[in-house]
DNA sequence: AATAGCACTCATGGCCTGCGAGTGCTAACA
DNA sequence: TGTTAGCACTCGCAGGCCATGAGTGCTATT
């Protein structure tokens, strides 16, 4: 492939120059840059942009969709300006001020937190957004609550280390008092507390039967059967940054609302503290061909992490759009690590 | 307003046929229907039937794009439609029994049976879908449940006698050890369990600083400033069905994403066993003026019931979409009475 | 290496026109 | 009185044509 070979290409200072340019101006307009207007800006004449112009052509960074339009910068140019020409930050620090109050303010409530986190990247990528709650990936547990609803239905609360929690109703062979559940649920807790689903599953043998249903779906509940809750935010905003071709907007659709796509692109956010960007699907991801997303991994490390990041027209602000993922993992992180901060130093 | 006049007008037996037939026709191929068009089926010339139209355009049932083209219904034809014509059932018993069985597949948890409503709702009515979990209009207490979390933060669970549950975290003055925390929460649960918000507010007096602080969350967190979590699903589908004009489905995105927009829908839901179509807005409801959204309400009256509907565009098929709904909510409820049927009767 | 000039390309939008689908009306008919 | 056949009329739509102008590539020049 020419790809490798485009993104190191080498340019002069203006051929680059020229280039940002024209990237900015198109995300900015979305109609083709001709080489006229950028004699203004680049103080050189319309001829000695042509030229460049050409070159960049050649690497394949630009394009022209036919012969009487101006250009318009390719996948690989869009690439090439998300590695090397764009840096630095985009956000003013009032605006990271605002966000910051804005969550100190808010209810120490993570399902308030991942609204608001969401809510946030896409205001300020003009994107969509998803986020995910912070997930450990070796669940452990932590507290078991069994509660009677009706006679012999009862319902199940488990808790794990890192604070999630799940659900789920289950049906005895026959009806208990709700002293004996809370008694059950003691002593489970207390044998199970700070075990793995495989280590409990190690310990099933010599309990009553109550005990080892009861574990059976803890153990299920423990496992990775249950499907992270997904925050998203933005699809109408994004709706019209695609205005005529809709095509682009349905592709955002199809992906955002199809749980198992958003969990396979999920599975692609880099490690704490990196942002990851995909332009275009890169030739691997069909499905947002149209798109690009950028990824971003927040919480602390080895205990418990979550995903978010937007997810936009190709023609997106990349350098807005990679400042706020940046910083709101990092402002994620630090939230996390002051809820449980302490936890992680004692457990590991 | 002559919409009464409209739906109260006296149509001979052959004019309904004829707004029956364009509506349908119109409904599936999105094209103005001609009086050509319609003559093999009314078995009456092509003359005639232009002269009924006249009458149906009259009453302002139809209506004609342009001089050179056929006829489409207007609002006011589809509620005479809905209202008049539209009946029975159009759900076949395979499809109902395929529902139901998938129901009773899966596990027993409240999160995946929205999700699982939502799905069948909106691809049985090829529309978006809509549903809340079942929520009680007096949210009484029945466990907390207080999870030392690190040092100084904890984690408030608190279960509702509808199963509902709702977490918080706190930070207290000093740290706790767990079984404080557990006995605290174990005292609390003993003398608030089938209380109120208003009555538990009524006995704060004589607790010490922590209770008073934990039952005030409490308290708020029974209020009704928890929002309801809104399943959807079905967007997708919804985009294409709108094709050409974006409009329509820019509408609709802009209602299901905003979470307020919804629930002042939601409010419109009718009690248990009935079902309420909107159509167009019906002039009231300007942001979906070009949606129409079929709701109805599950649950045990008086005890805890829930929402759920389908919103599609205008031109619709309603005798199924409200057929679905209709029917999902009577399996619903069904699926509530078998969970909380006991305590509902013990509790009245 | 940068620039001025020029010929060339081609998408866009306005204008015109013929076609045909579909109607409304009138007169004949059962 | 309700139904039907016939006919004139309307008007959206698609296709063809053309002028316009934006923007380029190339070449000669500084």
């Amino acid at each position: 492939m020419t790809s490798d070979a485009a993104c190191d290409a080498e340019l002069t200072e203006r051929q680059q120059k020229t280039l940002e340019l024209i990237i900015q101006n198109y995300v900015r307009t979305g109609y083709p840059i001709s080489s006229k207007s950028l004699v203004e800006i680049m103080g050189v004449s319309s001829a000695t942009i042509r030229n460049d112009m050409g070159v960049l052509e050649a690497a394949g960074l630009i394009a022209s969709p036919h012969t009487s339009a101006g250009r318009i910068p390719t996948e690989q140019g869009y690439r090439y300006y998300v590695q090397h020409l764009q840096s630095g930050n985009y956000l003013s620090s009032v605006e990271r001020l605002t966000i910051a109050h804005q969550f100190h303010q808010a209810p120490l409530d993570m399902d308030q937190w991942m609204r608001l986190a969401a809510a946030i990247l896409s205001r300020m990528s003009e994107s969509a957004s998803l986020v995910t709650a912070p997930r450990s990936e070796i669940a452990q547990f932590k507290h078991l609550e069994l509660i009677s609803t009706q006679g012999r239905t009862i319902l199940m609360v488990l808790i794990l280390q890192n604070g999630d929690i799940r659900q789920r109703m289950l049906t005895l062979a026959e009806p208990l008092s709700q002293e004996t559940l809370t008694e059950t649920a003691a002593r489970l807790t207390r044998m199970a507390t700070g075990l793995t689903a495989t280590q409990i599953r190690a310990r099933l043998t010599g309990l009553s039967t109550l005990e080892q249903e009861v574990l059976e779906i803890v153990i299920e509940l423990m496992g990775e059967a249950e499907r992270p809750q997904i925050y998203r935010d933005g699809l109408t905003g994004l709706l019209d940054r695609f205005n005529n071709e809709s095509s682009g907007a349905e592709q955002a659709l199809r992906v955002l609302e199809e749980q198992s796509a958003l969990e396979i692109l999920i599975n692609e956010a880099p490690s704490i503290g990196d942002v990851r960007v995909v332009i275009a699907g890169e030739g691997r991801w069909e499905d947002i061909s149209l798109l690009s997303i950028i990824l971003g991994r927040y919480g602390v490390a080895g205990y418990a992490t979550g995903t978010l990041g937007v997810l936009g027209p190709v023609r997106m602000r990349y350098g807005r759009a990679i400042s706020t993922v940046r910083f709101m993992s990092s402002l994620m992180s630090n939230l996390m690590f002051n809820i449980y901060g302490e936890d992680v130093t004692s457990s590991t």
